[in-house]
DNA sequence: ATACCTGTTTCCCG
DNA sequence: CCGGGAAACAGGTA
C-alpha cells in the first residue's frame, strides 16, 4: 500500500531491527525487484553487517548498514515490509531476507514492481542525494507546484500530481484527495488555474501530506474518516462533504475519483 | 472467466 | 530534443 505515509510507517516496521546484526541473507534467485543489479551482492555485502538507520523520501526508502554499505527499497505496486520470527522460511513472494538473532526482517513483493539497489561508499548513493524536494520539508513552496504547472500546461492536473520529479511521495489515492480538497477536476489543466486556485492546490497538498503522515504515517491502517479515501474505491461511494454519489474514470492513466458538484470542469 | 489494482519504465507519437 | 499518453511489467483478488 505504497504512498508516501505508507512508506513511512512500512519502513518504521524494520526499526526493530536497528542496532543488530544481520546473521545471513536469503535472496529471491528469480524476483524482478533486482533489475540490473547483481543479485549476490545483497548477500555477499549484507551478511555480517549492521542495520544503523533506516529513512524515507517520498515513496524511496534508504537503510545505512555499518561498513559503508547502503540499501534502496522501493515497495512499488504490492511490496510490504514484515518482522517474521527468526526461524523463518522464505515464502513464494519473499524478495529479501535478513535474519537477524531474534527475528528477521522480510521484503515481500508479489507482483515485482519494487525494486532494490545495492550501494557501497562513504557517502549516500547518488540516487538518493539527487531526489526532489520532500513535500514534507519547509523548502517545498508554492513555487514548486507553480514550475510544475507552468511547464506542463496541456497535462490534466491528476497526472502532474503524480509526477514524482515534483511531489516526491504522491500516489492515486493522495492525488485525488487533494483534488477534492481543493475543488479542482482531476481532468482540469494548468493552463485553466489561476493564483486563487494555485494556492489552494498548494494549502491542500500540505494538508494532506501531513494529514497522512500524522496518520498512516505513524500508526499504519487508514486515514481520518471524512477523507475521500474511504469513499473512492466504490462503486456508489458518496462525497463526505456534498453527499452526492462519486464519479470514477480514468484520467491520466489512473482511476480518478472526485465529487461532480465539488469539482467542476471550467468550460 | 473477467476485470481491476495505493507504481514506474519504456516506447511511440506529434 | 520535448511533452504527453499508452503499453508493459506480474500476480493476487473480487
Amino acid at each position: 500500500m505504497p504512498e508516501l505515509a505508507e512508506v513511512a510507517y512500512a519502513c518504521s516496521l524494520w526499526n526493530r531491527g536497528l542496532s543488530r546484526q544481520i546473521k545471513a541473507v536469503h535472496v529471491s534467485p528469480t524476483s524482478r525487484v533486482f533489475r540490473d543489479e547483481d543479485r549476490k551482492r545483497f548477500s555477499a555485502e549484507l551478511a555480517g553487517k549492521t542495520l544503523m538507520k533506516s529513512e524515507t523520501h517520498g515513496k524511496q526508502m534508504l537503510f545505512t548498514f555499518s561498513g559503508d554499505y547502503w540499501l534502496g527499497l522501493h515497495l512499488g505496486m504490492t511490496g510490504s515490509l514484515h518482522i517474521k520470527e527468526k526461524s523463518h522460511s522464505p515464502q513464494k513472494h519473499d524478495a529479501l531476507l535478513l535474519f537477524q538473532a531474534k527475528q528477521t526482517l522480510v521484503f515481500q513483493d508479489p507482483r515485482q514492481f519494487g525494486r532494490l539497489r545495492m550501494h557501497k561508499g562513504k557517502h549516500p548513493p547518488d540516487w538518493w542525494t539527487e531526489q526532489p524536494v520532500s513535500m514534507l520539508s519547509p523548502k517545498f513552496t508554492i513555487e514548486i507546484v507553480a514550475h510544475a504547472l507552468n511547464r506542463h500546461t496541456k497535462r490534466p492536473l491528476k497526472a502532474l500530481l503524480l509526477d514524482q520529479r515534483y511531489f516526491p511521495g504522491m500516489g492515486n489515492w493522495m492525488a485525488d484527495e487533494v483534488l477534492w480538497r481543493a475543488n479542482l477536476h482531476p481532468n482540469c489543466r494548468s493552463a485553466m488555474i489561476g493564483p486563487k486556485e494555485q494556492k489552494k492546490l498548494f494549502s491542500q497538498i500540505l494538508f494532506v501530506v501531513h494529514g497522512a503522515m500524522k496518520s498512516v504515517g505513524t500508526k499504519g491502517g487508514d486515514p481520518p474518516k471524512k477523507w475521500l479515501f474511504h469513499q473512492r474505491w466504490k462503486d456508489g461511494g458518496t462525497c463526505p462533504k456534498s453527499g452526492v454519489t462519486l464519479i470514477r474514470e480514468e484520467i491520466g492513466g489512473r482511476t480518478s475519483c472526485w465529487s461532480p458538484d465539488l469539482q467542476k470542469l471550467g468550460e
